[in-house]
DNA sequence: CGTTCATAAGTAGCTGCCCTACATATAGCG
DNA sequence: CGCTATATGTAGGGCAGCTACTTATGAACG
């Protein structure tokens, strides 16, 4: 999958990655490739800049902790940033069904 | 629909629109508006340099004609452009899979 | 005859998302 | 001690798509 694919989706794959359960950034990456079945590799100059966004936006909150003497920064949705995810997720569906339909119906096959 | 949503997707919009068909920019434009049911409403300075740029990967060719007074570069798609057409269809499909996995099942949802 | 709107194509410049590459630090293994 | 995995972060760049503007013709309106 071309990476720039992502453009724009991004907040919606990070908050639903965090929808019920909260992780650090490192994980967040790790689970992205699993649920992605591997077509996902976020590198770690893509997923820490979104996240810090995403937390001024006020959509997740973070806490430190030390977990084996390395330091953690655990990211958990807030209200806003459930809300957000609803959104995003219906504009997903959104998006899809207009992609959708020009890329099947737009052409000739295209009978008013 | 957030604009930059499309990122990295005009081209399939394009090239599915010429698809069994040739338009000039302008009507390529329209085709999007009523192929989208309004939800897409591409600029000009977003479709003409996104033309050009195929144009120059080879995907479509033009000839100039004047209809009515006015100029218009009509475009289609070459051989290649058909090729590109079925791969962007491909990627979108493999795309909005994985995007709809994380989105639908990479949450709390997610029993392994 | 002048103004305005629809048609038609185009360029210049900006913004901002995401990527590449690098920096930093600890724990564990050999 | 070096290498790998874990963990977080910044700096800088590329480029796609957007905004805003320019140019040009024909038709309609007064």
């Amino acid at each position: 999958m071309k990476p720039d694919a992502l453009r724009g989706h991004l907040d919606a794959l990070l908050l639903a990655t965090l929808d019920g359960r909260q992780l650090h950034g490192y994980a967040i990456i790790e689970a992205l490739q699993q649920g992605s079945g591997g077509a996902l590799d976020l590198p770690t100059g893509t997923v820490y800049p979104a996240l810090r966004r995403l937390e001024r936006a006020g959509h997740v909150t973070s806490d430190w902790s030390t977990v084996g003497g390395r330091k953690r920064r655990t990211y958990r949705l807030t209200q806003a940033g459930q809300r957000a995810l609803q959104a995003e997720r219906s504009a997903w569906r959104e998006f899809t069904t207009v992609i959708d339909g020009v890329l099947g119906g737009g052409g000739k096959w295209a009978q008013t």
